[in-house]
DNA sequence: GTCTATAGAACGATAGAC
DNA sequence: GTCTATCGTTCTATAGAC
C-alpha cells in the first residue's frame, strides 16, 4: 500500500489506481475500472479523494516526494562526506538513476515498477494540473543533481551541458516508462528484469555521454 | 496535410487529429474535439476513417513509414557508398536521430514537431492495436540500424550492446515526446527550437555513450 | 465508511435526409 | 460527401439510505 495512514479501502484504491494509471495513462483509466479491479465501491474514490484529478495528483506527489527525498538525502550525504567538495560523477549518476532502475527496498519500500512507470509517463504527459506538483516535488532535486554534475564539466558551454543532461535524464525516464518497448526493441534479448545490469549499464552510458569532450 | 489523396475535409481531420493526439494521447482526445477544431462535421471522421482506432492507426502508420523509409534509404545509400563496408558510427546515429531532431524538409515534408511528438508518445503508450503497425513499419529499420552499429562494437557483450542501444534510442524518443519537459528541466536555458544544436549535441552524446569501453 | 441509485454530461458510432 | 439528429453507452460526480 502507499501510505499506512489510509484504511483498507483507501489503500486498495491507491495501489490499484497507480498500477492502472502507470499502464494506460491518466485519460486511459476510468474510476469505474479502478474501483472494479480494487474490489471497492465506485463511490469510495470520491469519498476518499474527492475526484479523479485529486486521486492522481496524490499518488504522483507521494511518489515524487519519495524520489526527491532519496536523491537529496544521498546527495547531501555525499557532499558532507567530501567536505563540501566534488561528489564523483558516477555517484551522482547513481543518485539519479538508482530509484528508477534498482531502488533499495529498505529505503524505498513499495516503490515498484508501476511507480517508476507512472513517474516516467507523468513527465511526458503534459497534464496542466500537475505543474505545481512537479515544480515543488521533482524539479528541485533534478536541479541540485545537475549543479553537482556541472562541477565536473566547468569548461562545457552552458547550453551544451543542458542538452547532455536532458538527454541523460530523458533516457532514464524513458527506460522507466517504456520497459516493454525495450523488449520489443531488442526482441527479448535484453533481460530488463535484471535491475543490476540495468543500473550498471546506465551508469557507464551516462558517464560516457556526460564526459565526452570532443572538440566540437 | 498528410496525404494529397485525401480531400479537403479528410486532410483537415488528419492534421488536426495528429496535433491533438500528439499533445494529449489517444485516450485524451475525443472525436468531437477533433472535428470541432478541424471545423468539420462530427460524422465526417466515421465516414472517412471508420472509427477512432482506424484514424489513429492510419496517422501513425503513415508517419512510421515516412520515418523508416528515410532511415532505410539513407542507410542503404551509405552502405553502397562504402561498398558494403562499415558505415561511420556517427552517420548511423545521424540516420536515427535526424528525422526526430532536424528532418530535412525536402525529404520529409509535413513531418513537423507534432509528428515527432506523436511517434515518441506512441512508443510509450502500449496501445495493443498498434503492435502490428510497429512490427511492420518501425522495428525493422531500428533493427537494421542496430546491426550497422553493432559492427563498430564487436567485442561488446550482446546484452551490453542492447542496453546501450536502448538507452540511446530511448533518449531520442524522449526528446521527441517531451520537448516541453526539457524546458522545465532546464528552466528555459536550453533553446529546444535550435534543431541544429539538438542534432549536434545528440550526435556527440550518442557516439560517446555507444563507444564507451570502460573495463566494467 | 460503505452502499444503492441516479443525475447530468460526454462519449463513439450510425441512420437517413440532402 | 456532408449534414442533422439521435441511439446506446460510459463517464464523473453526488445525493441519500444504512
Amino acid at each position: 500500500m502507499l501510505i499506512d495512514a489510509y484504511g483498507e479501502t483507501g489503500a486498495k484504491v491507491l495501489t490499484t489506481a497507480e498500477t492502472l494509471f502507470a499502464e494506460y495513462g491518466y485519460a486511459g483509466v476510468s474510476l469505474r475500472r479502478i474501483t472494479a479491479e480494487a474490489g471497492v465501491n465506485l463511490a469510495a474514490v470520491n469519498y476518499h479523494y474527492s475526484d479523479k484529478q485529486s486521486l492522481y495528483t496524490e499518488i504522483l506527489a507521494y511518489r515524487l516526494r519519495q524520489l526527491s527525498s532519496v536523491r537529496l538525502d544521498r546527495l547531501a550525504e555525499a557532499e558532507a562526506r567530501t567536505g563540501g567538495g566534488t561528489v564523483p560523477l558516477a555517484e551522482i549518476v547513481d543518485i539519479l538513476a538508482q530509484p528508477f532502475l534498482q531502488p533499495d527496498e529498505s529505503i524505498l519500500p513499495t516503490f515498484g515498477p508501476a511507480s517508476r512507470r507512472l513517474l516516467g509517463r507523468a513527465l511526458i504527459e503534459p497534464l496542466g494540473f500537475l505543474a505545481p506538483v512537479l515544480a515543488a516535488d521533482f524539479q528541485p532535486a533534478v536541479a541540485r543533481c545537475g549543479q553537482a554534475l556541472r562541477r565536473h564539466l566547468p569548461a562545457l558551454p552552458p547550453a551544451d551541458f543542458l542538452w547532455r543532461y536532458s538527454f541523460v535524464v530523458g533516457a532514464l525516464h524513458h527506460a522507466a516508462a517504456a520497459l516493454h518497448d525495450m523488449k520489443t526493441l531488442t526482441t527479448g534479448l535484453c533481460a530488463n528484469e535484471d535491475s543490476a545490469a540495468a543500473l550498471r549499464n546506465f551508469r557507464r552510458f551516462a558517464v560516457a555521454a556526460l564526459t565526452s569532450d570532443e572538440s566540437r
